[in-house]
DNA sequence: ATCGTGTTCAACCGGACGGTTGACCACCAG
DNA sequence: CTGGTGGTCAACCGTCCGGTTGAACACGAT
């Protein structure tokens, strides 16, 4: 599983991964702090972490001992940028399809039209 | 996996997925159509509808004996939401670091603070 | 009633996934 | 150097996933 785009659909349809991006969006964390409120083994936790990783949503760096992981935002943009370009394509075609169905020509007339809002 | 946003997010990492997604944006296909770009059997597209079907991004009506596929668009809303909710927590957070470091009362001088760019 | 077309259901297969346990590595403190 | 702590690597297990084949269902045409 190459793309980018993949990887981070993939990476978000956890919900303890969902979980973990928003507690990083709060405040960067270590491995051992992020497992805490789960009752999965750290390990488990740290192969979460990989995948985010792996999708270029979370980076670590290393600080003594420590890990912290930090949320990376931007990759985000990735996926907004996929979701609304289909979001308008189709929003487009509604609207298309009004305008159709007001200058039907002669085909049986369109009550009111069926879709209001 | 019952949650919406997963179902979401999971149905869209999938490749083939996406491209049926992408095409549906752009007009209503049967089943057949859908399946004719790809190099695998009808069965295995039926597949992926089912799960867009499920995740709510697409929806089947019944047309004689063809059943016309439709892109659902509404549902991008769930991840758009998620995904701007936390984005902007976290450039929030920048925001408020930039402040602090700008504002560094008369702590020892931070060389030159652990992240950059 | 029968055939043809479009679609789905069911069973199966290989590979990826989320989880575990157990060993290992990196690093600071005595 | 010996611990102790934080984190990862490796092997294994059960389940889900994307794909296949083969049969079934739904419906219009003849």
């Amino acid at each position: 599983m190459a793309d980018p785009l993949s990887r981070v659909f993939s990476a978000l349809a956890d919900p303890t991964r969902r979980d973990i991006v928003a507690r990083l969006a709060v405040a960067d964390a270590t491995v051992n702090e992020l497992a805490a409120p789960y009752d999965v083994t750290v390990q488990a936790v740290s192969k979460h972490l990989k995948v985010l990783e792996d999708a270029g949503l979370v980076s670590r760096s290393r600080e003594a001992q420590r890990r912290p992981v930090h949320l990376e935002a931007e990759v985000f943009d990735l996926m907004t940028t996929w979701i609304e370009r289909y979001r308008r394509q189709a929003e487009e075609r509604y609207r298309r399809l009004d305008d159709v169905l007001r200058a039907m020509p002669d085909a049986d007339p369109p009550p009111q039209e069926g879709r209001p809002s």
